[in-house]
DNA sequence: TTTTATTTTTAGACTAATCAAAATTTATTT
DNA sequence: AAATAAATTTTGATTAGTCTAAAAATAAAA
């Protein structure tokens, strides 16, 4: 049985290596959790030698198979709970993380596909973010940051790349969200800024920083 | 901010002082934590410190008000998660507990009350236990053992004064559950067995030890 | 290819929670 | 009231997780 601890530093492992897929080093480990590159250094000797990771001095880690197969049920866990708390508890989509942050520890499989069964088996997160299966599949889908689409282009919000309280507020002030459509009326190249019509209601200018952030795919 | 380890102690002294609120025994919550009297001592040293108990050495301990309030409210938390396994994700009344001992400790105020509401703030858990309010009462209501009962009577079952899992399945095989009506058909006072009629369909003769656990009220 | 800078590990120490064994206090018998 | 028994605390250790500071390895620059 691991320790909420090894938990963490499994799943903080698993979103460090998820794109590149290579080896992870000991302060990029330490700088996402806040911890010295010492502590770091005694956690992954530790979950090396419950070959949980395959470690090697001064070299970084990446996960065994069993490593990453803990580190994605956890985030199956960590994603159904933020659906739970939003779909049924009517939290915001800013208010989820952090209790899901704790929930996810929570030790009963039969708990968490009691769960899936109740929140209609869901594919995606509030975030938009995928929930993995129970086997551990990922679903895929095409989409891209706003910045990318065409001048026109009739869009639909997917996902955000930045989940920040800050952020996701922001977006909720923009009645935008996950399902949102877009259309790009206007790209300035000058300062990156987008024009664009929320739900074919209304008009409003939007920053380079939001239109990188949002995961969009046409319609 | 508390540990689990902190709050399973006040929990613990809760349950031990609740019926005669007496000082308990540094043996007594040895016993039901099943760990040795001098961690306890050295626990109950850190809970007076930070004055959730009132501690004199040698002479047991109780809760301060603020101690019985964290207490109340990690009961309240324990019970409205196994009313809505129960209730919304299905689980039977035997396999609740545990999970439950995990989700106590999660903390958010808003969560729980979000849950409350949820579950159209029920008064009572899967076992016929009253569920705390936010202010930390509790609904008392007339019941028995049912050995307490007389031959004629009918009956409603309220509670269980047991909770291991061998007992609530015992019951659920006999299709005794929280609700069901009982009509007392026979007392045997050689063994204190009773004969008595579920939900008026069949009958069933119940030894000694289900009589006295099993919670009561005529109707 | 040395030298210097950066990263990583080791060494030593701290807190929380735990235990067994020894010492102390309280309770119970003689 | 003294002796004995039982309960409780103290002492001294251990494990998990953490830290700072020193040492070692690797990477970058001269
Ligand atoms: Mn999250
Ligand atoms: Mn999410
Ligand atoms: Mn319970
Ligand atoms: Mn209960």
């Amino acid at each position: 049985m691991l320790s909420f601890t090894e938990e963490n530093y499994l799943k903080c492992i698993f979103k460090l290596t998820e794109k590149t897929n290579h080896r992870v080093s000991t302060n990029a480990i330490a700088k996402v959790t806040g911890s010295s590159a010492a502590s770091v250094t005694d956690m992954l000797k530790k979950l090396a030698e419950k070959e949980l990771v395959d470690y090697a001095r001064y070299k970084g880690v990446h996960l065994s198979p069993t490593g990453r197969h803990i580190a994605t049920q956890l985030v199956r866990k960590h994603r159904l709970w933020e659906v739970f708390l939003v779909d049924k508890l009517g939290f915001s989509w800013d208010e989820v993380h952090d209790i899901a942050e704790e929930l996810e520890h929570i030790k009963s499989d039969l708990l968490i596909e009691r769960m899936d069964q109740f929140l209609g088996l869901p594919k995606f997160d509030p975030h938009g973010d995928p929930i993995p299966t129970a086997s551990g599949k990922f679903t895929i889908r095409q989409q891209v940051p706003m910045n990318k689409a065409s001048q026109g282009q009739r869009l639909v919000v997917l996902g955000v790349q930045e989940h920040s309280k800050a952020f996701l507020r922001y977006l909720d002030n923009l009645s935008i969200h996950i399902g949102t459509q877009l259309v790009i009326q206007e790209k300035n190249s000058f300062d990156q800024s987008m024009k664009v019509l929320i739900d074919d209601k209304h008009s409003q200018l939007l920053g380079e920083h939001i239109c990188k952030k949002l995961l969009v795919n046409e319609i």
